[in-house]
DNA sequence: AACATTTAGTTTAGGCATAAACTATTGCAC
DNA sequence: GTGCAATAGTTTATGCCTAAACTAAATGTT
């Protein structure tokens, strides 16, 4: 049924619970966002992605840069070209020029766009409530502190390869 | 830089650890899979989804029918046919009758698959014990065992929907 | 001013993933 | 044994995602 099951006796003689721990949190994470996908495609028909961009332009009134949403989403720019062109197309989304950068545009919600995501929003926080329902409060505490060790951590291991400290 | 930045007042009014803990799930793991992937690509010319394809592999000596890497993997069956095709190509695979089954076949790691698959393994297994050396053994037990909880909660509500209940 | 570098965004080629339609075989009901 | 549903695997169309090559505009150096 899932990846866990991957595991035996050879592969992980040093270290079993790192990577049995990693292959965990891949199953949950997968088994969530399976969830979650479902759920937009079927309610609104649309994709993770394009809802994880209009998240983003949801709080910036302003709109944001191509580049900041790129880094934001931790996505490719050439990636957030193409959801932005699918959501201009549909007119959620507007690129407006920046005065003095002519390379440059925002991205924003139109109108429309910020109706619909205010729905999606809604459900969403239903369905990732629901796939945590399983713990109490202190644990969703407890993962969550937890959690944000392993990012801290990877996070400046990351840095640490790219910048060559 | 990443998505937890998503996060706001009005969105997460009412559950807002649910939605905290989600966007820190999901960028853990894609920051340990981006570390991942890039070893892979750099050290050994290959992809995550071959390397897993392989990792089930490596612990079945008789090989596996491709619905079976499908429902292990948790990818359609569409995906296995195409990367065990590549990976058929590369002579890291066979593909071998099932006798008295002529629609059907077993796919199995060659002689070269199995060395190859050995050398990245050991890498691999380095890679995800850095990702989480930031924790200490029983920070990765904890962790191990909520994740199980989470896993478990979303398994049955999962099937609970595929099976009307 | 002239030239190189950097920055913003797009395009292209290719891999991964899906759902849905398809082929071929098996096995069951009758 | 004929017909038909179920099963095994593939194909097709489509979308996400990346890396790398590209265009155009801005900036910095001399």
């Amino acid at each position: 049924m899932d990846k866990e099951a991957r595991l035996d006796g050879t592969t992980v003689a040093e270290h079993p619970e790192a990577l049995r721990l990693w292959l965990r949190l891949l199953t949950c994470t997968q088994l969530v966002e399976k969830q979650v996908r479902g759920g937009l495609r079927a309610q609104f028909e649309t994709t993770l992605p394009r809802f994880d961009l209009m998240a983003q332009l949801e709080r910036a009134r302003e709109g944001m840069k191509m580049n900041e949403l790129s880094r934001r989403l931790m996505v490719t720019g050439g990636n957030i070209t193409g959801i932005t062109d699918q959501l201009v197309a549909e007119d959620l989304v507007e690129r407006v020029p920046v005065p003095g950068d002519r390379r440059a545009y925002r991205v924003r919600l139109t109108g429309k766009g910020r109706r619909q995501f205010a729905d999606m929003a809604h459900q969403h926080e239903a369905w990732v409530v629901d796939a945590f329902a399983g713990l109490s409060e202190k644990e969703v505490g407890t993962l969550h502190r937890l959690l944000g060790k392993v990012k801290q951590h990877t996070l400046s291991t990351l840095l640490a390869t790219k910048e060559k400290i």
